[in-house]
DNA sequence: CTAATGTCTCTAGTAACTATAGGTTCAAGA
DNA sequence: TCTTGAACCTATAGTTACTAGAGACATTAG
C-alpha cells in the first residue's frame, strides 16, 4: 500500500490534487490507516496515471470521468471512447487555428514597433484601433 | 453619454462583464444618472475597445492594465508595451507547440481505433499506458 | 399609465486546481 | 525511549475571467 505522497511522485500528480479529484469522486475514496492517513493499492495507482495522462493531452476532467467510467466496462464498444477522442481532437485543432491567427498578428505588432514614443506605438496602435489590424477575430474569445 | 448597453452593444462586451471590468478597477468608476445608472463618455468607449481587442489577443487581464497605464503615458518609451506584447508572442507560441504536439497524438490515438470491444480500445490503451505513447510529454501541464 | 425592457446590487457558480492555517501521525536518529 | 522533522490531515479561501441568478428599481414606447 502507497501513501499519497508516494503516489504523488510515483505520477507526478500533486498531493493535494489527488485529494481534489477524491473530493469529486474521480478516484474512489482511498482506505486508511489506523492513524487515519490515505493509502492506496496499485489499481489507484493505475487510475491516477491513466487520469494524468488524460490530463496532460487536454481531457477536461468530466471527458476522463466518461472515460474512466467506459473503461471498466471491457465488453462494450469502445466507440464511445472514440467519440471522446475525437471531440478533443477537434477542439485542440481549433485552439491551434486560433491561436496561429493571433501570433500572425501579434508578430506584425511587435515587428512594426520601432521603439518611439508611446504615441508613436503600434502595440498600443492596434489594440486601440482595430482599423490598423487586417486580421479578423470578431468571433473569438480568448478561452486558452 | 451611454447607458451601459449602448456601451455593450457598441463594443461587444457583455453587460455584466463591463460591471465586472469597473469592478477590478479595468475601467474607472462610472458616473451614474439621477436614478443611479451607468453613463459613459467616449473615452470610456475607446478604453473598453481597447481592452475587448487586446482581450481577442489573449493578452491576460494584467497585462492589459499595465498597457491602459503605460498609453496614458504618451511621451515615455513604448519599450515597456513592446515588452508585453512580446511576452504574449512568445506565450501563444508556445501554446501552439504544445497543442501540435499532443494532435500529433489524439490523431494516432483516434486513427488507430478499430471500434472493437473496449478491452481493446486503444484511446484507453493509450491513456492507461504510458509506453504505448510515442511521445514524451513529462513537462506538460494543460492550461489551455 | 402601464407594460416591457433595461438596469441595479449582491451572491454564488464555473474549471481545475493551489495556498494557507492549524493540527496530527509517522519514521528515523540519539 | 524520546524527539525532531517530514509528511499527513481537514477546512477554507484564493486563482482567472467571467457568467448566472434573484429580487428590486429605472426608463421608455405606446
Amino acid at each position: 500500500m502507497l501513501t499519497i505522497g508516494k503516489m504523488a511522485n510515483a505520477t507526478g500528480v500533486k498531493v493535494p490534487t489527488i485529494r481534489y479529484y477524491e473530493q469529486i469522486g474521480l478516484l474512489p475514496d482511498a482506505e486508511r490507516s489506523a492513524g487515519n492517513q490515505r493509502l492506496y493499492a496499485k489499481n489507484a495507482l493505475e487510475r491516477l496515471r491513466f487520469i494524468r495522462h488524460a490530463r496532460e493531452l487536454g481531457f477536461p476532467l468530466e471527458a476522463i470521468r466518461d472515460l474512466l467510467a467506459l473503461s471498466d466496462k471491457p465488453d462494450q464498444s469502445c466507440a464511445a471512447a472514440d467519440a471522446i477522442a475525437k471531440r478533443q481532437l477537434q477542439a485542440v485543432r481549433a485552439r491551434i487555428a486560433r491561436l496561429q491567427a493571433l501570433e500572425v498578428e501579434l508578430q506584425r505588432m511587435v515587428t512594426q514597433c520601432e521603439h518611439g514614443k508611446m504615441s508613436d506605438c503600434r502595440v498600443i496602435g492596434v489594440l486601440g484601433n482595430h482599423e490598423l489590424c487586417q486580421h479578423d477575430h470578431a468571433e473569438e474569445s480568448f478561452t486558452g
